[in-house]
DNA sequence: GAGTTTGAAACT
DNA sequence: CAGTTTCAAACTC
């Protein structure tokens, strides 16, 4: 992140101002500078410290995307609309302006936010629930719809991550891509190739004539030469130091002050993404940016996170410069200014946790909470972005974690409860619970489609000392979500737990393990049967299904995204990811012989189950199961409830092995172990910006709400659109802005 | 939301 | 190891 690219950034800023895009900025620009002027965009680090995660459980990285597409669902939700239809009565001068400080970390928020929303659109939610500021952009991953007042500020460009940040942070800015982008508004090359595709869903225009303004833009084709920097919104960049040398100009119009990256905790915090952003815009490198970006995502998605939009208000009198305030609050402790901060509330049950499969198996790398095994990895990228903006503000404590929060919110499918923000999936499960009754909001986030978050377990016998209890397999305490009764497996049973857990593991050392072991490096034979799961990943155990044609999520191999194996003993193996091998072909076809009568029906259950997993799997295309590849903008099979096992999948890469047998090795990770600290799984754990590499957004889908862990996914970051497959079409029907060119 | 089905986990 | 029971999720209505 911190590269030379910066550097590079700064640069080219100047040269810029000399465009016919800067010049026009400054002159079009109908932003007043004094308005901005008391917006200081210096954040205390106090402000931002980071919430201690409390309760670590691996869930927290796969919500994210199994929310994704609950959450995308949600952002349909007529609050999007309403938020969007009611923007500018919204961002009515009613409310005082936010102070300096809000403003501060509202820009911060709003940044990372809108780079979640980039790259989880669909997943994310942001709730601009606060009632007064409803103006507030609301960003959902899902409705991919960021409000922003209309006019809030004509000259600002957006970068596709920043487009948004630079909402939240002056009021006026517009965010081009998610949000309701002004006609003026211009998306940085890199911007637009990679976001636009993915967010034009997002995109909603107050107007026909925004609409048709943004229209222009798009297809103006980008001209890579362009210099980002000039094209940059105002507001995008101030707080980032790099950025802000590029902005200056355009601050000084604006009077927004920027502060160095230095002298602004938050500003560090977010370095990185402004780095990225900068480097996007400016710079030539758009690969490494592009890594950056999906860094960046990769890290936002784990965490589950919830942001509330902060206050947004508008400024002026004027009718067009409506500025919005959007802060984003990844964790509620850290706000500093709670009351300005609009609390978006989620339905509570959205809040809960989230992260459907937030649990992680100790053992699992990552599962994603509808998605099992393998798939979930890969599904759970557009799964698990559902983020709700909470009601509370989060406040985002550390750079590191504000950085994560946002992205996790972003990512992370799960439905974030504005107070949990900054806390792990497990953590931000109870903290909703606390406010309502666990059991109540599990079904309600059951009942929202599982809003992935935070599904648990629902025992009523085994204490959730067993491994009938998905929390207790994946290595999770339980937490308010879960509906459990009489349940030991909590932190204050931590001894019973770790009694009970070797006692089991005693009996079956791979109890715990991952369910589905994926090898990523051995996947010889993906190309060769489309139908078959790639050997690389397969159900440790197999299945022993008799009545379901493992066409359900009865079936473990199915459930966790990959085929049946020898080792299973299923009948009349139907498996759409991959029946079993040249045995279970045998088998399977015999059997279609005796399921004759059958078949038809299993074939229903075939077409039904890979129809849904066409519609799950919206991102995560499974990179071992080829035949989902082609799905990557499908959801995946277990979308909905499908909660894969939290510690269902686990994949296995040359030199990380999380399988069970790294079990003892990933114990440590375990909650149990690791209840006192964060519960990393190792994939999870992987701090954002380490693991970006290893895990794109996708990649490491850490923890499912459901406590599956979903193994990295698609790692694909690149900002194109794929990832976020459900979006990607939509840009064809946005129309794109007007460039600021044509309007020069 | 309640009831049924299913198959894993646990038990014998 | 096989058979049975228990259990909770998945599924259906």
């Amino acid at each position: 992140m911190d590269t030379p690219e910066r550097n590079q950034i700064n640069a080219p800023l100047n040269p810029n101002q000399d465009s016919p895009v800067f010049n026009f900025i400054n002159n079009l620009s109908p932003i007043k500078p004094a308005k901005h002027a008391p917006f200081t965009h210096t954040f205390n680090s106090l402000t931002f410290s980071s919430p201690p995660s409390l309760f670590t459980s691996p869930h927290v990285t796969s919500l994210n995307e199994s929310r994704f597409l609950k959450r995308h669902i949600s952002l349909h939700t007529p609050k999007a609309n309403d938020s969007s239809q009611n923007v500018n009565k919204k961002y009515s001068n009613e409310e005082p302006l936010p102070n300096s400080t809000e403003l501060r970390e509202s820009t911060k928020q709003g940044i990372s936010i809108a780079d979640d929303a980039i790259e989880l659109p669909q997943a994310l939610k942001y709730n601009c629930g606060s009632p007064g500021y409803a103006s507030t952009f609301c960003v959902d991953a899902a409705n991919n719809l960021l409000e922003l007042p209309r006019e809030a500020a004509p000259d600002v460009t957006y970068v596709q991550e920043e487009g948004c940040k630079t909402d939240s942070v002056q009021s006026e800015i517009l965010l081009p891509g998610t949000c309701q982008i002004e006609p003026k508004s211009e998306f940085p090359d890199r911007g637009w190739d990679g976001l636009i595709p993915e967010h034009t869903d997002l995109l909603i225009f107050n107007s026909p004539d925004e609409a048709r303004a943004f229209n222009g833009l798009f297809q103006k084709p980008l001209d890579s030469s362009t210099d980002l920097m000039s094209l940059l919104p105002q507001s995008t960049i101030i707080n980032n130091g790099h950025n802000v040398q590029l902005f200056h100009s355009i601050a000084s119009r604006s009077e927004l002050q920027i502060e160095d990256q230095h002298s602004d905790p938050l500003a560090a915090t977010e370095t990185d993404h402004v780095v990225d952003n900068a480097a996007m815009n400016s710079n030539p490198n758009e690969k490494t940016d592009d890594e950056l970006v999906s860094v960046m995502h990769r890290g936002l998605r784990r965490r589950c996170l919830d942001f509330e939009m902060a206050s947004v208000r508008q400024k002026n009198s004027d009718d067009n410069s409506n500025t919005v305030f959007s802060t984003l609050h990844s964790d509620g402790r850290n706000v500093t200014n709670e009351n300005q901060l609009v609390h978006t509330k989620h339905n509570s049950d959205s809040r809960k946790c989230n992260l459907p499969g937030i649990g992680l198996h100790l053992n699992a790398l990552a599962i994603l909470k509808d998605h099992n095994g393998i798939k979930h990895e890969r599904l759970s990228s557009g799964r698990q972005l559902s983020l709700i903006c909470s009601t509370s503000s989060l406040k985002i404590s550390t750079s590191q974690e504000h950085h994560h929060l946002a992205m996790s919110a972003v990512s992370s499918e799960r439905e974030i409860d504005s107070s949990s923000n900054g806390v792990q999936p497990a953590e931000e499960c109870r903290e909703d619970l606390n406010q309502n009754s666990p059991k109540k909001k599990k079904r309600k986030s059951d009942l929202a489609g599982e809003t992935e978050g935070c599904k648990r377990c629902n025992c009523k016998k085994s204490k959730c000392l067993k491994l009938y209890c998905e929390c207790f397999a994946a290595g999770v305490y339980c937490i308010e979500p879960c509906s459990c009764q009489d349940c030991f497996n909590q932190a204050i049973h931590e001894d019973t737990v770790l009694q009970t857990r070797k006692q089991i593991e005693s009996r079956n050392p791979l109890a715990f393990a991952p369910k589905v072991i994926r090898s990523s490096e051995s996947v010889p034979e993906v190309g060769d049967d489309p139908n078959k799961t790639p050997a690389s990943a397969r159900h440790k155990r197999g299945c022993n299904c008799k009545k379901s044609s493992c066409l359900k999520k009865y079936c473990e191999c199915f459930q966790g995204g990959v085929g049946c194996s020898i080792s299973c003993r299923c009948e009349g193996c139907k498996n759409a990811f991959g029946r079993k091998d040249g045995s279970a072909l045998i088998e399977a076809e015999p059997e279609e012989e005796t399921e004759s009568g059958e078949k038809s029906v299993a074939e229903k259950d075939l077409q039904k189950t890979e129809i849904q997993n066409i519609e799950d799997h919206s991102d995560s295309a499974l990179i071992t199961t080829p035949s989902l590849l082609s799905r990557s903008l499908l959801p995946l099979p277990f979308s909905s409830k499908g909660k894969p096992p939290r510690s269902f999948v686990a994949t296995i890469s040359g030199s990380a092995l999380f399988a069970s047998s790294s079990e003892k090795l990933e114990k440590p990770n375990s909650l149990w172990s690791q209840s006192k600290h964060f519960q990393t799984v190792p994939d999870d754990e992987i701090p954002d910006v380490l693991s970006i590499d290893i895990s794109p957004v996708a990649c490491i889908k850490t923890s499912s709400p459901n406590g599956k862990r979903i193994s990295s996914p698609n790692c694909d970051l690149g900002p194109s659109s794929s990832r976020r497959g459900g979006r990607k079409l939509i840009l064809q029907s946005i129309p794109s802005f007007p460039s600021l060119t044509n309007q020069q």
